[in-house]
DNA sequence: CAGAATCCGTGGAGATACTG
DNA sequence: CAGTATCTCCACGGATTCTG
């Protein structure tokens, strides 16, 4: 496969990884690239969220509670790089800024889910894992 | 659904989240801590790594171009930990310690591949994204 | 309403050196 | 061979203040 600098992908199916794993590449490799953008403290909320309606800006910070204005600003401008999520402005007074996924970030949403269903059908053993390695 | 403390699952197949998001139970979401687990610089390699065949520590070490010994052993740990890797010590000498995935990490790969592939699939139009944005 | 700008504290990543 | 021990550093996240 040639579409993955690790062969992270390929080799999860059973493929080659070439051995040893060059540095540089890893530090480049798509997957990794996206799994660090997820795991951050509310992007995976935010996303769920916007997976649902479009949301205003405000309407956003009320709905999650603890999150600070800057750190939803920094989120969905993330996001918003990415491609993964859309923001419009609306001319009015007071203006209105709207969020919502993109086709992109809609289509993240399934393998995400899968993973998720994952994370919460094997919680507990992970749970039981860690207890009996106190 | 009762199985995810925030929902977050569920969401993502359209139904119902509780709004505002409570923030402690936000923060002990299973799917938020698993993502966390995996993003972390060498998690995602030896994962893949150990997905093909058992290997030993310094096999391991050799394998990944950049590594510490201390990264090493710590996120070998941290993977026995959460049960998704097992350690065996055989009582050589001088010590042979061989790591494999559990059943419960193998497991894991099949929606965490679904990822990877979105990942690869349209890393392209992430990176375009982010060039526009420039 | 929707942010930008600034400051700050802290956890954890990572390098280096040492060891049974 | 397979680790520990110790140190440094910075980027992640939060609080606060100011603005078009």
């Amino acid at each position: 496969m040639s579409t993955t600098n690790t062969g992270v992908t390929a080799s999860m199916r059973g493929h080659q990884l070439p051995v040893p794993v060059p540095a540089g590449e890893y530090a480049r490799c798509p997957v990794t690239d996206l799994l660090r953008g997820l795991s951050d403290k509310w992007t995976l909320l935010l996303l769920t969220l916007l997976g649902q309606r479009p949301y205003r800006f405000n309407e956003l910070h009320r709905a999650v509670e603890g999150i600070s204005q800057r750190m939803l600003t920094r989120t969905l401008r993330t996001l918003e790089t990415d491609g993964l999520v859309a923001r419009e402005v609306f001319p009015t007074l007071p203006p209105t800024v709207e969020y919502r996924l993109t086709p992109l970030g809609v289509s993240l949403l399934e393998p995400l889910s899968a993973l998720a269903d994952w994370a919460v059908g094997h919680h507990a053993e992970i749970t039981a894992a860690r207890q009996r390695s106190t």
